[in-house]
DNA sequence: ATTTATTTAATACACCTGTACTATATTTAT
DNA sequence: ATAAATATAGTACAGGTGTATTAAATAAAT
């Protein structure tokens, strides 16, 4: 007896309409009102789908994790050498020049956000977190990393990196050279690695 | 004939007010009657001297890098072997854990911030940016950094590395081991100077 | 064709927003 | 004391905010 709308599809729309807006005018400009004229729909058509301001934010962000662990794991089965493809890998996990739709950018809008939302930022369910502890034991278990490494302290600092790069390349990117950050990222990633373990890049 | 109010006092008052709230609320909480109210004046008041919302918070951040820049300084003077120094002043950089009132920690805010407010973000007025800038050129002055050092790369390197690691403390704070960004920074520094130069840490 | 469940539109409420304006203090200089 | 300059309070306007409620439209099932 329903309109042949499916359920799901529309409030993807929602969110992606949401996740458009707030890399365009941040989380302040990601009023319900600014969403539905976004998604095309009214205001009494997005509350049918999300009863609640906080619901729909939600939602968004779990959809832009879930789109960056997807790309993760396309990233993970690229046929290169290790340590080439885990350079890939890092690469590919941050803001794309151009890209009006980064996840990572929405991502990074959004943990900062965090401090002043209430629930507290919780780093087993940032896809970024998970995506770095992937790499790094990765790099063990191919044996490529320098012996005394403390696994702990490198993972930390890699995603820190990340966070920073991330942060940059959104904030100053027309300014940097192209491949500013993977001069960077294959300059760290050697100086984690044992050198001449044939992965050297 | 005026009140005897010093005028730029109670600017920098109302620039502390907007401070602490960015702090609490983010920025989404600094209207100007929330910040009237923090500084415990009326909405007229305030008016009197920030003619604009926006010039209060340009007024604001320059008040934040000028502190930044300050405490730079000062760190830069304290008498340790260099190598030591350097650490313990990138330490000092970031978000001192259980300080209500971090610079560190609102620049960061205002700088991703700085994304959806028009004006682009400027390293060269970046307080953090700027010391790393000085760490950096000090280390090539006194001869520490390891031959073949692409010096604009690791000066990248670290600033990314240095706002990751703000964000993280400020954001999960409470969960890491206290000195794990010392630990981090400890490390970071070791892999780019030389070994057994007398500087090892 | 009528019933039924789902989807949309429209409007209203109470509140917060930045800015503007006016009238009233308050304090110094003459 | 009077005048001038500074400072504050109070109020108003136009618009945005999240949420709630109601009535209407839509399309499938009977």
């Amino acid at each position: 007896m329903p309109k042949l709308i499916d359920h799901d599809t529309k409030k993807l729309d929602i969110a992606h309409a949401t996740w458009k807006i707030i890399l365009k005018e941040g989380v302040r400009g990601a009023s319900v009102r600014n969403i539905a004229k976004e998604a095309g729909i009214t205001l009494g058509a997005l509350r049918y789908y999300f009863t609640t301001q906080d619901e729909l934010l939600v939602y968004t962000e779990d959809l832009i994790h879930a789109t960056l662990a997807e790309r993760t794991a396309e990233l993970f089965m690229v046929d290169l050498p290790p340590q080439e493809k885990i350079l890939q890998l890092l690469i590919g996990l941050l803001p794309e020049t151009g890209s009006g739709s980064s996840a990572v950018e929405a991502r990074l809008i959004l943990k900062l956000q965090s401090k002043h939302s209430g629930k507290s930022f919780d780093a087993s369910r940032d896809s970024i977190y998970q995506a770095v502890k992937s790499i790094m034991s990765n790099l063990v278990m191919l044996n490529l990393l320098k012996k005394e490494t403390d696994l702990s302290l490198e993972t930390d600092r890699l995603y820190a990196l990340m966070d920073g790069l991330a942060m940059d390349a959104m904030l100053r990117g027309a300014v940097n050279k192209p491949d500013k950050a993977r001069n960077i990222l294959e300059t760290h990633l050697n100086s984690i690695c044992k050198e001449g373990s044939g992965g050297q890049l």
